[in-house]
DNA sequence: CTGAAAGCGCTTACAG
DNA sequence: CTGAAAGCGCTTACAG
């Protein structure tokens, strides 16, 4: 604990003679205003000097600090000429009410926690922004809180994070059928999950995989094409069996999913695949994610085929740096993850406040973003 | 303001009866206790339930809640059994002390702000991982602010810092010779400038480009690359001008910089560029940044030419995603970012803490991270 | 209409 | 060795 020693002129003796004492009460330093000092003269050290506190305001205005803080609350009965004034000297010392003071009466930090395991992670950034975002407009400020997939580090912020007291708890994560490896059951604060799994019983918004995959297989099926063939990521992702079954229940039982990893490299292999067989051509591709788009798109080119007059291609994600990026630039589906985190920081704010949320998962339409990997635009749909 | 009022069950009637309290005193509660009632019997509705305070641990100790305190904070004297004893209940109960209060007295809220304008940001994320991992071991938890390139929003996240008493800030970027909107110069709580441009006279963490691009040209120059040519991003970029300017100084006065974007069809562009003149052709290219190296491999591949045996290809920033996927795996500079960020983190932490810290710009240094785009290996350095 | 007092959950100087 | 008291910066029920 650091020492709280402080300084003083004491105006009792001539010339004025600075002294130190242990502790500075309000007692002291009005004893010392009394004999003469003014306020400039008083030198505290121990003190973190700058933040002026309601008592300044209210010396200040020659009021009661009961009164200032309802002029400043706008509760209580007063002339609003008071609270006007009270309000204007406020902001003229530019006093800011203290934060922790105000939290240890009104049991709320205004701050909430978002645990994820996701540092370096495509998804969770955009769902940050959209809970900072949401939350910025109620006064909520987020601790990021990055985890890993350390079970110890994940029990070491959550705890700090209750020790803060902070009115709520956001988990999000880089897949949304694993769990964080923190249990946040049973804590005494509202747990919201976003983009990762959540214990039975919570609050968990995802985006709708499902529809996600319609809008992508039903945007090649309007553009003419009718050999379609669904190039994805491992089968252990619940996303992708979500996704191929919805491919399936437009293009047929048995359309063609082929599943390999998330990469740029498994969707040049799976049209080295395709090519190399005698079968009939597809004319579109569903792929998994948009890096396997990439790598899918770059191997037709190779092949000498055109995308999208020979082949349309979709990809699955909007992740800019790469949609953005393939030649020509991929159609794709958004998840709107940004949209989710919104809807996540807005709903622990919400039980925050004790108001009541109906448990479930709720599924988060996507969007589909259409650039030239597919043909056709935004007016065809 | 919540209600908060309260309903004990009164056992100085018979049978005992709910009374509702507009505010409930801990006098009232001894005076239910002694009216017969146990804790359990005690509805408590306004208070919020769960957390244990050090009045349960003192009463469960039998002692007063100073020596609670002291006990442990390890502070003040007592028999090593009391302490212990009192140590093993806290934990018991599950007491954890409520840092607002702390916070309260100590004018230390353990809890920094981090600034960043780089919501989707390659950058900010490893530093802020960086700052997080150095910070939790110190107990310091951190407030996540993105602000865009809005100056209102960062003035609202500022204050929003400030009111929550933060021990102090990091202000961080997508750039380092650019400014986040917003004035951070004497607020009273110390700042660090990680990745963005600081203020004057403020500590300010960087990677030393010219240092990172030493170790990619003299890597080329080390494999026998002699006629070595720089692509990179846009000349009002102070790191590009910086990494140019140590590029020539050790290919020569004149050696050729092809200013440009930072992307893949920049790279593509160059490489045209100099194919279609009739002077004879690199066999080393230094390129700005990840990405404009793989549209440099790719186009190299397009015209049938071998990397890294036709041409030797090193990019800058590291970025995984970009350098892992790359045919071949991209040799490139890592800036050393979560690094960077530990040290602010650590830096913050000592400022809060009073320790003096010598203003100035810090240059961290990047290393070289060798995959196959070059040839060589690590052992060839 | 306004202020004194109690209290949120802690810590610490001081007095026993 | 231990506890009562004061206080951090606020809010609010209550009494004037």
């Amino acid at each position: 604990m650091r020492t709280r020693s402080c300084k003083l002129l004491s105006f009792a003796s001539h010339p004025p003679r600075e002294k130190t004492f242990s502790r500075l009460t309000s007692a002291m330093v009005k004893a010392f205003l009394m004999s003469g000092a003014t306020e400039e003269q008083l030198i505290l050290t121990g003190k973190k000097t700058g933040r002026t506190t309601i008592h300044e305001v209210a010396r200040a205005a020659g009021i009661s600090i009961s009164t200032a803080s309802k002029a400043l609350n706008d509760t209580g009965r007063m002339t609003d000429d008071t609270r006007e004034r009270v309000k204007r000297i406020a902001a003229e010392i530019g006093y800011r009410p203290n934060a922790l003071a105000r939290g240890l009466l009104s049991k709320r930090s205004f701050t909430i926690g978002l645990l994820t395991n996701d540092t370096y992670g495509r998804f969770t950034l955009p769902v940050m922004a959209g809970i900072s975002e949401a939350l910025v407009d109620h006064g909520v400020s987020v601790f990021l809180c990055a985890i890993e997939d350390d079970p110890a580090l994940g029990q070491i912020h959550v705890e700090a994070m209750l020790d803060k007291q902070v009115d709520g708890i956001i988990a999000t994560g880089k897949r949304l059928d694993r769990r964080l490896p923190v249990d946040l059951s049973n804590l005494h604060v509202p747990v919201v999950y976003a983009f990762t799994e959540g214990a039975p019983n919570s609050v968990t918004f995802r985006s709708d995989d499902e529809q996600g995959a319609r809008l992508a297989v039903e945007w090649l099926r309007k553009l003419g094409r009718r050999r379609i063939v669904h190039i994805t990521g491992p089968e252990d992702f619940f996303s992708v069996r979500e996704r191929a079954a919805s491919y399936r229940a437009i293009v047929g039982r048995d359309a063609e999913v082929m599943s390999g990893v998330w990469s740029e490299s498994w969707g040049h292999d799976a049209i080295a695949a395709i090519w190399s067989r005698v079968a009939e051509k597809p004319d579109g591709i569903f792929c998994g994610n948009d890096q396997i788009a990439r790598g899918v798109i770059d191997a037709l080119r190779e092949r000498g085929l055109k995308v999208p007059q020979d082949v349309s291609v979709v990809g699955f994600d909007n992740w800019e740096i790469v949609a953005a990026q393939t030649r020509p630039p991929l159609t794709t589906v958004d998840m709107e993850l940004k949209e989710l985190g919104r809807q996540a920081g807005l709903t622990v704010l919400a039980l925050a406040e004790g108001r009541t949320v109906e448990p479930g998962i709720r599924k988060l339409p996507c969007r589909l973003i259409v650039r030239q990997s597919c043909g056709g635009d935004t007016l065809g749909i």
